[in-house]
DNA sequence: CGGCATCCGTTCCGATACTG
DNA sequence: CAGTATCGGAACGGATGCCG
């Protein structure tokens, strides 16, 4: 593939020396949005990874109903959760972390291992930094 | 720590069942934007994992210099990047991953296999979802 | 109960021009 | 070469109101 363009014009998925960093971009743009991470964190730790609108609503605290319904959406959009609705009154409607949205806890632990041994370096880099 | 206030209120960190999911977050917000992955993998590839400002700036496609610019004082600010600059004409600053930049590549690896695992059933959900 | 539609302030980021 | 400064469009996300 020859390629005689200036390096800006290039994909960057062929660039970096990895597979795709375009793909993990991708991946860590997505649930490294506002709320994702406590939605998915929040499945996790519940009985049977699943869970309904209302009580995500409780367990990840601050969430706008908005924000709950719109990242909810995304999550089932990239196969991570399935979402139920039974047809009843008062409507409910359960969501539940799919297999593959299960597949991603272990690399999450990772991160979260990486945080929690990590975190105060991180934290006392920061203040090093903005006391200059 | 009674707490008589509505859940909304609560601090994120004590609520969702890990340690720290906001650090978690705060972690993946960093590093999840727009070109921070890119760098750290292009820093992580090079021999030295070091490279100069325009060195980067040719590895990682389509980045401005100003995102250049602030991605990387952001990574330096958070302990995982380290700027030197040489006192020549013209200038030259290099760039370097720290031993807690380092660190993070293993994490990351996982995500890196996560993806190249599973991103096309992502990509299949989103197309079987947006389909509908 | 579990949404959706609208409004609106904030943040992000690319383009451009300028500098030591 | 490696920045900094400024501008403006786009995207994000909270608040509010309405609805089946």
């Amino acid at each position: 593939m020859k390629n005689t363009n200036k390096t800006k014009q290039l994909d960057p998925a062929y660039v970096c020396g990895h597979k795709d960093p375009a793909a993990v971009r991708e991946l860590l743009t997505k649930i490294g949005d506002k709320w994702s991470i406590f939605l998915v964190l929040s499945l996790a730790k519940i009985h049977g990874n699943r869970a309904r609108f209302s009580e995500l609503e409780r367990s990840v605290p601050a969430i706008s109903q908005r924000m709950l319904t719109l990242t909810l959406r995304n999550l089932e959009r990239d196969g991570l959760v399935t979402r139920e609705v039974f047809p009843e009154v008062p409507p409910r409607v359960e969501y539940e972390l799919t297999i593959l949205g299960k597949s991603l806890l272990r690399p999450l632990d990772g991160l979260v291992e990486w945080v929690s041994a990590n975190w105060e370096d991180v934290k006392k880099a920061q203040s090093d930094f903005d006391s200059k």
